[in-house]
DNA sequence: TTATAACATTGATGCATATCAATGTTTTGT
DNA sequence: ACAAAACATTGATATGCATCAATGTTATAA
């Protein structure tokens, strides 16, 4: 499979955004001319903390995760699936990455000219507006994973994590989670000991079943009340 | 003082945002017309989390604090000064306040409809462009935040806080900080002992004076370190 | 103007959580 | 197929930080 791809159908994509129905057939063309389908393969960056913003990352197909490197640990703030932007507010704020983006399977992203986004933006109201939603609703998303930080301890933020990706990501009992221990560790913003640990906890308990990585949420009312309590 | 005040001037208004000049004259009559001024006095909320966004909040004079209100602590996200939008990623998300506003002296705030902001920026893109790219750079900061609040313990973390101020927002080495301890604290991620306790440490070193609420950066190269070294 | 509450300070104590350590298990690359 | 590295697990230890407590100080309201 080659490295790079020029994109030849973006209008047609099954992958495509919602944000693009808001364009005109010949303003998507221009994406698409600018547009390059590049496949990467399980644990590479897609982008890195502290380098220039030059294109806008649309993840088609595959799975990353959007962390911020720390001196001694990271902290992943979400896990993203196909069918959606990466980072969009870089596109409009600093021109600079806050965070790295790493392929949690292989994976394909969209790479389009920053500024050819940014122009089309500036055309095309409807289609910024899809994009400004989006990036509210990220700022949304993080406001609350500080919550999780700042205000719940260890059991309420893992029972928190479990749960979101059991109802908001998989929407599923049973889910299998893409994340090493140490990554669902730096997700919750915790030790990777104390992860498993807890885990283990919880499945000792019955709450929760473990299968190497197919996790299945037995007791959610529990879990949701470990949560709610912190 | 009146409580409301009917907008009457929003074109020539000295507090006038930046954004602003990117409407034609008309439409600045448009969110005059639906923009009450409110007079709040010290202490009081502007908007409460958990509730409905109705009007777009606009900070034309005075200072307020943006926080998330926890079970035991609250979190201040940021402090604002006048001639800034608050919370404008709420008009476009959610449309429910993640968060509490409370002014930090008496300020006036400018409510406007949120549907008229949301039909104006629907129809003028140079005035979407630059909501959305306000809204970025909010969401930068907040990841900067979480940073620090992750990252870093609580010397780091102060450090970091004190030179904010100095270099970011008062842009002078010795400021008045209309914040108490306990708001200090809260800012900082931390018990408000642990930042009396630290203040006074960094004051007997001589790296910082205290007057009560005024603050002198005396050795912001050491106070560097510190937020460096965590 | 006094009473009451909020604010500020300092020391002592306890606990949640990270870190260290030891060992087994699973990937990964060659 | 094998070695090396990454991953997973469990227990023991250390410590950063919140919490509690006591007391003084400064706002705020009746």
């Amino acid at each position: 499979m080659p490295k790079f791809t020029q994109a030849n159908s973006c209008n047609t994509c099954p992958y495509k955004d919602y944000a693009l129905t808001k364009l005109q057939t010949n303003d998507v063309d221009l994406i698409q001319n600018s547009c390059l389908i590049v496949n990467f393969k399980k644990g590479e960056n897609v982008c890195k903390q502290g380098t220039e913003v030059t294109h806008a990352l649309y993840l088609a197909k595959g799975s990353v995760k959007l962390y911020i490197e720390g001196k001694n640990k990271n902290l992943i703030l979400k896990i993203i699936t196909q069918s959606k932007y990466i980072g969009l507010q870089s596109l409009f704020g600093d021109r600079v990455y806050q965070y790295t983006i790493t392929t949690l399977e292989d994976s394909q992203i969209c790479m389009i000219n920053a500024n050819i986004i940014l122009d089309l933006a500036k055309k095309n109201v409807n289609y910024l507006f899809e994009l400004t939603r989006n990036i509210s609703e990220a700022t949304n998303f993080v406001y609350k994973k500080i919550i999780d930080i700042n205000q719940k301890q260890l059991r309420g933020r893992l029972a928190d994590v479990l749960l979101h990706f059991s109802e908001n990501v998989f929407r599923s009992d049973t889910f299998e989670l893409k994340l090493t221990r140490k990554e669902l560790a730096e997700y919750s913003a915790m030790s990777m000991e104390n992860t498993v640990r807890i885990l283990n906890e919880y499945k000792k308990d019955g709450i929760i079943g473990i299968e190497g990585k197919v996790f299945t949420i037995k007791q959610p009312e529990i879990l949701r009340k470990v949560a709610e309590l912190g």
